[in-house]
DNA sequence: TTTTACCTATGACATCTGTCACTGTTTTTG
DNA sequence: CAAAAACAGTGACAGATGTCATAGGTAAAA
């Protein structure tokens, strides 16, 4: 039997998930977590063969566990992100954090099974459609901002003119507006309000 | 027992949905639909004493259903929304359209339980969090955007220009300019990235 | 019919925005 | 250590943006 550590903020998507798996007779959920904090919690205290993680939570998400599993390398699980398509700009993340495979809540239960078998088995799982977008990403490839580039993005995802960030992040309006230059540049924008929706669409804010 | 169609596209969700409920010795899961076509052909074989209906689907979503249910007026079945927090923008047209009640998917099932029966009832449902939102919608009364205003609206929030906009709707810039300007005062903001992000945030667009 | 609201347009104006070139300091990294 | 990034700053500039006053045409409502 493989044991499994489910992880969804939404008790009713849990709790029938948990059920369905449960129905198998190669898989079982002995854990359970609404949030990165709790699924932290429960993997001090003993093992699983695989994690089935959802991106979108409260308290702490996908990436924040990925992030902290990573610290302890040697004893890390391996991870299976199950979550929804609009959640999907953070597949390359998350796969660079050393989660084992991705695929999408529509899957089909004997397929996601299978997946938990291969991920458990030491494979990796991505669905077609995800290596189709995965492959139109990457014509455009991963834009890196640095940390200031971010703040400053997510001040402009907040609708607030370059005087008021330079007075929030106590810089000049010119150093501000530099920065934005940059941003507009890495995005491959051409104003403000196109970068903060390019921010919001990929999640980068 | 309480009959049920219940209308999911995300098949693991819709399975153990069903599972839940039908564990239950008052309801029964005897119908299922991954989308709103299939839903209302199930609806035209036979009759239900309520229909689970899920917003965002492909082919026809849950709106669509309502709208097509209202046609038929004499024997809607009762429908209860049960969708995320993100589609419950939606919310105030799908109660206009008939529907008895809104859930989010991140309630309880013993809650949810209890909100089928209370529909089935004859009774309406909100759960607390939504009446939260209503009041903050209706404090903010509701925009009125000219046809014009709201075509401009819609290129603002896909990011273009002044100049775009002008040639795209074929007038001049400076037309274009006080209807901007015309509709940052009505949105009550000072540029376009904050009229955009409002837009977003209100479904205006 | 008169009024009202909407759409269109122009010109002038102040301000904001984004770019560029150039100069530093600090921190990271090879 | 030396090179490379990231960060902060300035000044000058072109162009975009938003405001205001003004005004003509059209269509719907009173």
């Amino acid at each position: 039997m493989i044991s499994c550590l489910l992880v969804e903020d939404q008790t009713l998507v849990r709790l029938g998930l948990a059920n369905l798996l449960n129905l198998s007779d190669e898989i079982v959920v002995d854990g359970q977590a609404q949030n990165g904090v709790e699924a932290l919690q429960q993997l001090e205290h003993r093992d699983f063969d695989v994690v089935l993680l959802d991106m979108r939570m409260p308290e702490l998400d996908g990436l924040g566990v990925l992030t902290a599993l990573q610290k302890r390398a040697c004893l890390a699980p391996k991870v299976l992100i199950i979550t929804t398509f609009e959640d999907c700009d953070v597949l390359v993340e998350a796969m660079a954090l050393g989660a084992k495979g991705y695929v999408l809540k529509s899957i089909e239960l004997e397929e996601l099974i299978d997946a938990i078998k291969l991920v458990v088995a030491g494979g990796k799982v991505l669905q077609p459609a995800l290596t189709d977008y995965l492959l139109q990403k990457q014509i455009a490839p991963q834009v890196i901002l640095t940390a200031k580039e971010l703040q400053v993005l997510k001040c402009l995802s907040l609708g607030m003119a370059n005087k008021s960030i330079a007075h929030a992040l106590n810089n000049s309006e010119g150093t501000i507006r530099n920065h934005v230059s940059n941003i507009l540049a890495k995005l491959e924008v051409k104003d403000r309000t196109q970068a903060v929706l390019k921010a919001i669409s990929n999640g980068l804010v």
